[in-house]
DNA sequence: GAATAACCGAGACGGTACGTCAGGTCTTGCT
DNA sequence: AGCAAGACCTGACGTACCGTCTCGGTTATTC
């Protein structure tokens, strides 16, 4: 999947050693070995980036084209490829790069409590809009090509799951959690309940929605008890 | 969406009221119009349907074709183009009669707990094959296709949400679950967690990890306590 | 190529015994066995014959369409392919059946002299338009079809040669013409002149070429000298 | 019906106003305006054109295909398609640039006597096969394409003829012909002759006929008496 | 007069070519 | 050697037409 040269925008895709590693902005390594001849213009990956993320918002991941995002980029279309090697995993790194990434464990205060982390979790604003409908759009490509299932993985779901999972540790070691828990399952879940409600697109991924995800899953799962409520009046009525 | 007489084969696709209605054969009104001229072939669209949910198996959405569909059907590209005006509106269809492999809650004998249930659940060999993967293909048109994401909500998800539900709703009748939990919203998990290991094709979607999804994951947040297990030895080793 | 019952409405396609038989207008035989069931409404002939001659005048024979030809008549597709087999054979009947047909014999009054029994077949009026037209139109057909080709001989190009042909004859009894001449290649002259003329569409075939083609061409050529002229001045100066 | 840009491959066709004009080769203007981007691979051109020919002559217009064209070229249709718009056009260039085997008159040597000329003429050998099938193919739409039928008669048509023309211009010089004649119509008799026969497909255009059409029409006719036959017995017996 | 058989208009059917368009690669001339 | 531009091949898309087949209904001949 990655270039020849070890000169690829991703060539490392983050690969943290330790599981909570942040997102990893792609790393710009200034080539290995010194290189001769013109050295790239690090200028135009912004460029296309931007494009590219224009584009996907504009017309969706069936309808963007790699001519489109070079154009808009006053790029060639093999500038382009020649730092990523197919619309999905230019795709892929658009998301990746989207706003400051995902958000990082150090980020997320401890609050003292696994709802209380959570809910400073969702206080981040971190820009995901556009993550998992791009991964919608390349769900098709992801059977055929585990490689770039590995980079979605890696980019995309991997550091916002291990961002729960930071919390659920740092649960644990505060006594909270009950025992017995497979923690790395659970993690999971809301990732794939945002995603799966995002990519239907019938139901908003709303602050309600996070919320209850929050209290009325993760919270109940890993604690044994349906989370405690400040105020009473926040749980939904139903 | 449908097709433009009315002799649509979707034509109600999205009013079920009731959560566990039948597929809903696909309903074939005798014409509204007293037709003349030779009249459509039905057996031609059931052969289509088929194929393309064949193609679409094999291949995913972006590489099914529809010449390869009509071949296999053994119809001409008109014949296809003449019942649905795209390939997206005829996958929207084929997804639409996707799902007689659906469980019904009928099918899963009541074994007293919630736990027992699932595993029940589990042994039924509902022909899923290819519905999730069905899904991934057309994640993408899910963006742009609110008529397509109904259809597939209705089709492919809510029949398999509303199994879990109705499990539920047999376990809060027998006083199993905590009190104050949003089963709606708990019902949805394994469907998400299963859809998105599916989609990244990263890790496989086995009886263990089903077994899993119900043991460390809806009983326990569903209950308020791990599941009971039988066989200590079947708790993986973590 | 003609249909299996002798219903066809070219069945026999002319085959003059004679050469100089008239051009023979189609030939409706009442049927050879007294057939049962509905017999064929005879009228449909006649009007599938004028949709496809007007459809053929207005859009040519590429764009000519057999649906076209029958919407016009009012008629279905499965009429008129029961009569004439395929688009080239209607549009050879088509032109076959233009006017009053190609010129008879008989109708060329004697004024005895070859430029005078020419000059008289220029007079006739026949409508001959399109017919050449038509031909180019199956041209292509005729290099991959010998029984169209017989047909479209038969029917459009021998009538028309085989008036020349009479004339010739009635000449050579007057003992106008030169001795040892191919009277039958001869007689092909002003047909495959008109032709070229008309499929090339640079020049146009009027009534001063055709006299050319009688007076500079076919009667020098066969009498062996030039035509003797009434009016000098109706020599086109060169 | 050029190619958009000013870079078609036959701009100028029709103006050669000296009849024996060599069949002039496409003209490959460098390019009006300084491109950029990659320049057009000029061989393909070559490499179309010839495998249009291929397939024109072997299937004739109707049954030759844009994709049969390009894959025999071993091109894209793309490719095809962003030189030629249509296939019609693309017939246009290839019989344009077919006649390279058209006879010169140079090339006929002076035999004394027109129809020693015309024997010697025969005996040419020119690469005819398929121009005639050409025409024949795209007959049809000759009619609607007044820059089709331009082309073709003047690469096609135009230069056979000339040669019989400049024959006949020897003709006169040595006092052979008949005087009065309009020689620019006569030397159009063999060539429609040939023709119509050709597309006819009924009988063949062999060396027989061709001799015959020499000495049994176009000799009597320009010299006003039947060719002297050196053998009588090659007089067909009729 | 009823049965029969072929007709009729309408249009769906399988097939095939058309002309367009996107993805991903390669080739110019320039910097 | 990177860069912008854009030509290149591949292959799917959706449309149109041909010639065949099938429907429900009609109409003359035959029993």
């Amino acid at each position: 999947m990655a270039n020849p040269d070890g000169n690829t925008a991703h060539a490392a895709p983050v690969e943290p050693p330790e599981p909570f590693a942040p997102p990893a902005a792609r790393d710009r390594r200034p080539a290995p070995t010194a290189r001769v001849g013109r050295p790239r213009d690090q200028t135009r990956d912004g460029d296309i980036l931007d494009a590219a993320r224009a584009e996907l918002a504009e017309h969706g991941y069936a309808r963007m084209t790699m001519a489109g995002v070079a154009a808009r980029a006053g790029a060639g279309k093999a500038t382009v490829y020649r730092r990523w090697p197919s619309k999905a995993e230019l795709v892929i790194d658009t998301i990746a790069c989207t706003g400051h990434g995902a958000p990082r464990l150090d980020d997320v205060p401890d609050t003292g409590s696994l709802r209380g982390d959570l809910a400073a979790l969702r206080g981040l604003k971190h820009k995901d809009e556009g993550v998992w409908e791009a991964l919608a759009g390349i769900a098709a490509e992801l059977q055929h090509s585990p490689q770039l299932a590995a980079v979605a993985d890696e980019r995309l779901v991997r550091p916002r799951v291990a961002v729960v999972r930071g919390l659920l540790a740092r649960a644990a070691a505060r006594g909270e959690l009950a025992p017995g828990l497979d923690l790395d399952l659970i993690a999971q879940v809301p990732a794939a309940m945002v995603a799966c409600r995002l990519v239907m697109g019938r139901e908003p991924v709303d602050a309600a929605f996070l919320r209850s995800l929050a209290d009325d899953v993760l919270v109940p799962l890993a604690t044994g008890c349906p989370a405690a409520r400040e105020r009473p009046e926040d749980r939904p009525a139903r």
